[in-house]
RNA sequence: GUGAUUGUAGCUCAGCUGGUUAGAGCGCUGGUUUGUGGCACCAGAGGUCGCCGGUUCGAACCCGGUCUUUCACCCCA
């Protein structure tokens, strides 16, 4: 006998953390579809040269590959074993676990262009798998919530991103958190002002790090990254900006950004998204300008979005971003799309920590049948159709014992009401109706019961 | 991929510088209670000390390997 476990960096989701992860999920579903998302589902796996290229080299090492069926050594010739693992590779995988829900979507809408009608809003919910070694709040399969409209440069997109964050937040009961945004065009003049155009790439890995590793850290990245010092001097004025409100930081950036026609136009289209915001109706509650915000993902080219929880010591809960050319590498270009996710994992754990889950989040019975003998079994068996025909949720206990046992079952299951049935209920056609916090019983008729509960 | 770290009962953890039959709390099973759970009391079951190898008269304890856990880095959600 061995004893089993499970593949690192997996987990189960027991009864109740699905009860809560429904809880999550569920509100964000609702939340798409009511914004006008449609939702897509892609298979776990897809051919490897899909999947290759798109995440960097990095990215390539961190996908799962398949195995080929069969004899999967069949076309492997001693010389590529030679040539080592990469010559090999090709040979006996042809497939891979999905890495992302993006370039699934990607691929999706490139082969269904013609059926497509475009703007194109999908939502797809699904786990992705990443053969990386799995850390706090980091596993091998998680969950994605990504929803993305393609085919339109509106600003407007931008906006209702916000919308939904903030109504999927509102409904979870998470009130203090703060959506940071910017725009990849920003950062782009940024490097142009301080004389180091085209780098915003290295500057944005090596910026993203301020809140972790200070100021000082950053600037020797820079250095190492190959950044002048007078390049690294002219940064001064960002660092020390104390620019807190958004029309204080865009005031700062436009006097920065004084000799960037790209710069100038991120900050263009941040206004716009905030100008769309108020025709909506809407506030500039949870927002922060932060342009020194710059998410890893190399796509990006306009807008860019990060959500941190207040209070919690985890990572970013929800982010995306405007990307220009999604569909490029499949052969489709000049997509402009615009897209998002919900961290689902994260936002389980901050609501965890933060003890937010609504008590009823259980979805279990709210009544169980129990019996004295098997003629009580019986007339149980009758009772019980009558609450679920009401559509109560209910169950009988299915073996004859002992009522402790019963009660103890009902209990343990935060079963809230038991229904006993014994030789006096079936006289006189009742049951024993019992509300197992309080401890309270009362004889009453099937039909009182299910008032009761409805 | 780099560097650490963890592993003892179902769960959380004790277990001294290596020394006889490895302990506790919670949980579990049964009983006190043959028409009633939670509380209390009583009794009981449950462990090849992650796995493999080494050192030793003797290893849960020391050494090596391996798997696993957690954490940092790289990168990322």
């Amino acid at each position: 006998m061995q004893k089993p476990t499970l593949p690192k960096g997996t987990r189960d989701f027991g009864p109740v953390q699905m009860a809560k992860r429904n809880f999550i999920l569920d509100t964000i579903k609702e939340t798409f579809r009511l914004f006008g998302y449609e939702q897509l589902e892609t298979p776990a796996m897809e051919n490897l040269s899909t999947l290759t290229g798109k995440y960097g080299d990095e990215g390539d090492q961190l996908l799962f590959k398949i195995l080929n069926s069969g004899d999967f050594l069949k076309k492997v010739t001693p010389q590529d074993i030679q040539e080592g693992a990469s010559a090999t590779l090709s040979k006996v995988a042809e497939k891979g676990l999905r890495y992302d829900l993006t370039v699934p979507f990607a691929r999706y809408v490139v082969m269904n262009r013609h059926e497509l009608t475009f703007p194109f809003k999908r939502f797809q919910i699904q786990p992705v798998w990443r053969a990386d070694r799995p850390q706090k709040g980091r596993y091998r399969e998680f969950y994605q919530c990504d929803a993305d409209v393609i085919g339109t440069d509106s600003l407007l997109c931008e906006a209702e991103i916000i919308l939904m964050i903030r109504r999927v937040f509102e409904k979870l009961g998470i009130q203090d958190y703060s959506i940071k945004l910017n725009n990849r065009k920003v950062l782009t003049g940024i490097a142009g002002v301080i004389g180091e155009a085209g780098k915003e790439g290295p500057l944005c890995v090596a910026i993203d790090k301020l809140d972790k590793i200070g100021r000082e850290k950053v600037e020797e990245e820079l250095l190492e990254r190959g950044f002048g010092p007078a390049a690294i001097q002219k940064l001064a004025p960002l660092f020390e900006s104390n620019a807190e409100s958004i029309s204080e930081v865009l005031n700062f950036l436009e006097d920065f950004l004084q000799a960037s026609e790209i710069g100038l136009q991120g900050i263009k289209e941040l206004q716009e998204m905030l100008q769309l915001l108020n025709s909506l109706g809407a506030n500039q509650e949870h927002l922060v300008l932060d342009f020194l915000l710059a998410r890893g993902l190399s796509y990006y080219t306009g807008a860019i979005f990060e959500v941190k929880a207040h209070g919690v010591q985890i990572g970013s809960v929800s982010g995306g971003g405007r990307y220009d050319d999604l569909t490029g590498v499949f052969g489709m270009p000049n997509m402009s799309g615009v897209g998002f996710s919900f961290g689902v994992d994260r936002i389980y754990d901050v609501m965890e920590e933060l003890g937010l889950f609504p008590d009823q989040t259980l979805t279990g019975s709210q009544v169980l049948l129990a019996h004295f003998d098997g003629k009580a079994f019986g007339y149980a068996l009758g009772v019980l159709s009558k609450f679920r025909a009401q559509g109560i949720r209910a169950e009988v206990y299915p073996d004859l014992t002992k009522m402790k046992k019963q009660l103890d079952y009902a209990s343990k299951k935060g079963i809230p009401f038991v229904a006993i049935c014994g030789d006096d209920e079936i006289k006189n056609e009742t049951i024993a109706f019992k509300n197992l916090e309080t401890g309270e019983q009362e004889s009453m008729k099937v039909e009182d019961a299910i008032n009761r509960l409805i």
